[in-house]
DNA sequence: TCAACGCCAACTGTTGACAGTTGGCGCGCC
DNA sequence: GGCGCGCCAACTGTCAACAGTTGGCGTTGA
């Protein structure tokens, strides 16, 4: 947090606005706002050393882009996605996903295609570990990677968007080795599809491969299903 | 404008960036701003009867869904696409459009169809009569239902977003008659797939066409390519 | 004549204050 | 004791004012 301060009183040079929405995105995608959570503008504004107005905005924009919801006279909350809208969120990034490997497939050059192998490799060391928190951040960099290579920076910007949004799932990142296992086998085959240059290939896998991903959480949310029931969070009531 | 000011004066239950967000984004989108311009937020508070406040929230909004560009101490600017941001749009609009079809082929009914039928009748009469504003008003219909009887909130909040951001190419509507033709065909070909059942040649054709969008973009850009240069826009100058 | 410097108006970034709303707490009535 | 009403604190929505920056215009000097 003093970096944060520090932000503040150095650059003056882009917008107080601008820092606030990177810290409260930070925040929410860190957990350290929960989903439900209502933000109070006062006491944000009093942690941050800057008033309300940069606030405001910046809660603006993050409500544009889905990660907050706004309710007149109640205030912003950190967004609750709802399951039948967490599974069409995995829908339209796995056809995004999909594009991006097939364009991928004809545009890739040797050093990425090593790059993308050792970080596979990486990540069966890191299964054999048990070691999950790598996995994930590997996992994290492997599709990173991938984005950055195809070069295309609307379905990267696209993709993020939608992967910003899963982030406010619960408990993405709880998976076990066999679903981890099974997972890396799939960017395995995704990998020698580009390598080979089959484009329609790579496109198929990685759909399949994003929809394991959608497979994927809603086993693992199955099975802590009767846990705490979510807390209420007020929807939009927009009478017009 | 004045309809503007009386939703202001009437629906206390939204907030006034809401409907200052609303108006700005109409504003754009039919043209009143063109791309390049830049927003002044003094004269725009005094014309709508709001102080800053709002404004800027609004801005700070569709600054983040990509209609608008914030410059520190400039202010906020109507979004001009780069020709190559534009083409990428029309990628990953494709890739979208394809998704939706192939889901459409699966779950359609025949009165839907029916409309789509007529939809496209309709068109050709346009054609017929040299009518492209009906033709250009219909064609938006279209989509539009296609991505209504999908039922996918998630992709049409995408696609749509897309397409917003294409209403700031230039001169979007002026299409030759034979290149209406063109679409039109491609639009049967498409509900001919989705009769059928055929979700993967739906998807296909679907992609295609959205393509064929960008192509047709592409031909009328370089028929009217020596008109004047295009207003010098401040881009985004973040020195972190 | 031209270039560089400095002043100035306009506008954005930010702040603090005011007004209206909401939900809760406590009091009073049944 | 329970229910309903009204008051109150907290917070959001909105506004007007202040401070800093930018680009342009006029001036001055070579």
């Amino acid at each position: 947090m003093s970096d944060v301060l520090s932000a503040i009183a150095q650059r003056r040079t882009q917008t107080l606005t601008g820092i606030v929405q990177d810290e409260i995105e930070r925040m929410v995608l860190a957990g350290d706002l929960v989903a439900g959570e209502r933000i109070n503008e006062q006491a944000l504004a009093a942690r941050l050393g800057v008033s309300r107005g940069p606030i405001r905005e910046a809660t603006r924009g993050l409500v544009r882009s889905g990660l907050l919801n706004s309710v007149v006279n109640l205030g912003v909350f950190v967004r609750q996605i709802p399951d039948d809208e967490a599974s069409e969120i995995y829908d339209v990034r796995a056809v995004v996903f999909g594009f991006v490997c097939q364009r991928l497939a004809a545009r890739i050059v040797p050093e990425q295609l090593d790059a993308l192998s050792e970080l596979i490799a990486k990540m069966d060391e890191a299964i054999g570990r048990g070691d999950g928190a790598s996995y994930y951040r590997l996992n994290l960099s492997f599709h990173d990677a991938i984005l950055d290579f195809a070069a295309h920076g609307r379905a990267r910007q696209t993709y993020e968007a939608l992967i910003k949004e899963t982030h406010l799932l619960r408990q993405s990142a709880l998976a076990s080795a066999e679903r981890m296992r099974e997972s890396n086998a799939e960017h395995r085959e995704i990998i020698a599809a580009i390598a080979a240059g089959d484009g329609e290939r790579a496109r198929i896998l990685a759909e399949q491969h994003a929809h394991g991903g959608k497979r994927r959480w809603l086993d693992s949310r199955q099975e802590s299903s009767r846990q705490e029931s979510p807390r209420q969070e007020p929807e939009a009531r927009n009478s017009a």
